[in-house]
DNA sequence: AATAAATAGTTACCTAAGTAACTATTTTTA
DNA sequence: TAAAAATAGTTACTTAGGTAACTATTTATT
């Protein structure tokens, strides 16, 4: 099969596009995007996080990374405080976010489920245990050469 | 596992990212963005095809299209002829894309290879099975109710 | 201690893809 | 046949994410 890889690139590609349309959709009605949410599931699971291992959290580069926050703050979701390094941002949750929390993940599961609605359970696992341990191949094959 | 779906969402966002990042470096010495190269490949195969054709076949929406189209016309790749109904408009490669293709697929394949090494090939397979499936199973939930 | 190097984050600019509103055609329909 | 509806493509504007070049601060070197 030659073009075989092609069309599972592609076909990664499209999955990428159509959830994150689906998960936007969801999330209209909060006047939020996928990118935000995002980051607000990642400050709810970990609490306080500086805004580079909210990086490495989301494996997003730095400058998309400001931007998120910048409009997170603007919407009242995200304090930031300045520690000991004070290049360091600490980023975490307003109580307003944590008061609004349970109706966008309510929201977001919901449209989680209907999409995953026909997929059985143990293909969704090992696609994720696929998935994850091609990403962590791919990682190890960069920092052989790169040195990232 | 409540969180596993957003695992599972994530990692999907994540490979697609990383998959096109490797994609564009290897593009990059002839010019060229992933967008672009889905288009020739699709052309390549498939001949002449309208540009609604075009955004069937890559499942993007016409206004991504018109712009890459009108990137690989200015780059001498693509001639356009209009038809009996002029609305459409019939893209097909140049004798310069013809003459090129051969050293792009050389480089996209061996970036795909490079990146698949590590995965088995029956593994793959199953992969790319997976997803399609649930691709369609999402396209087929839309129909029912958007109808689109 | 002074300078060099590293780190955290920002700004400017790039590609990719989506929606809404538009133009120009062609097909329906009344 | 004239008006309405549908179709193909474009333009304007939006979010998302990437790289390069920058500022500010901290850590290493010498």
């Amino acid at each position: 099969m030659l073009s075989n890889s092609h069309v599972l690139f592609h076909s990664v590609h499209q999955l990428s596009r159509v959830l994150a349309k689906h998960l936007n959709d969801a999330l209209e009605p909060f006047g939020l995007y996928n990118a935000q949410w995002a980051v607000l599931f990642v400050l709810k699971e970990n609490g306080t996080l500086t805004q580079k291992e909210l990086c490495q959290y989301l494996a997003v580069e730095a400058p998309p990374m400001t931007r998120t926050i910048q409009r997170l703050y603007k919407q009242g979701y995200i304090e930031q405080q300045t520690g000991q390094d004070r290049r360091k941002k600490f980023i975490q949750l307003t109580q307003k976010a944590q008061e609004e929390y349970p109706k966008w993940e309510k929201a977001v599961m919901e449209a989680n489920e209907k999409l995953l609605g026909p997929i059985p359970e143990n293909t969704q696992e090992e696609l994720t245990a696929v998935i994850t341990n091609w990403l962590t191949e791919i990682k190890l094959e960069n920092s052989k050469l790169g040195g990232n």
